[in-house]
DNA sequence: ATTCTAATGCGAATTCATTTTCAATAAGGA
DNA sequence: TCCTTATTGAAAATGAATTCGCATTAGAAT
């Protein structure tokens, strides 16, 4: 049967504190704060097990390594170009359907955005006349 | 100076005739119908020679090796969830700006359709009554 | 408290796409 | 045709992510 273990709790809490999908190794620093000497190998291993019983799931972007995050409702992801870091978009443009070549149908689809997140982006430098 | 070779014109040959991003296996197994001895290293090495020639591009997908494409302009693709095939689809739901969280600014997107190509999707089963 | 065994930490081992090494081959200019 | 060297094929080597082996630890049921 499965146990509650401390490091398997600090997996899941550090992912559902991020509030976006984390790598591996983001998982890692983040739940050792919580349980020091955490290996990667339990992170894996939590996550796994994480997924099973569907309280996260795997998030893929092209290029990129497998992230993981809270299991929810059909979202999109927009990815920062200068951090590298995911962020949810909870916003979908909605039937694509008809995007696709005459004689496919359509099931799901995904969507990545990329651009600069609100910590990356330059701050917009104070204009001339209002100095 | 760059040469041309059998080899380097079958994988090109391969790519354009194909007209859909192919993985670097396919490649080599369409190549090979033009230059049987053709080696996978061989398509690797012509690969990135024609992509820093700007011949093709590479096109990655979502836990997708990377595929390579003839070089042109914007478009998105759709990827058959039965046979694995990426085709393209030269349409876009245009200005996705607006989806992004507030503060973040968007530069540009990747959008991928899943479902079954022409040739995947069954074929609609005759009615009863059309017997 | 005792017991059973799932879970962990660590390092080694895998996996698999891609790259490199190297001797042999073949473009293509002279 | 001859020569130089880019290119190739085959096999070995990389590199990076993920998994596994195993002795040890620690949940949690009794």
């Amino acid at each position: 049967m499965e146990r509650n273990t401390r490091q398997r709790t600090a997996i899941r809490a550090a992912i559902e504190r991020a509030g976006r999908p984390l790598l591996p190794g983001e998982v890692l620093e983040a739940a050792q704060r919580e349980v020091p000497g955490l290996s990667l190998a339990t992170v894996y291993r939590g996550l796994k097990t994480l997924v099973d019983e569907g309280t996260i799931t795997p998030v893929s972007l092209p290029s990129e390594v497998t992230r993981y995050e809270v299991a929810g409702h059909h979202h999109h992801h927009f990815q920062c170009l200068s951090c590298q870091r995911v962020y949810d978009v909870h916003a979908c443009p909605g039937d694509l359907g008809r995007l696709a070549p005459a004689g496919f149908s359509v099931e799901s689809h995904d969507l990545t955005l990329y651009g600069r997140c609100g910590d990356c982006r330059p701050r917009q430098p104070p204009s001339r006349t209002a100095r």
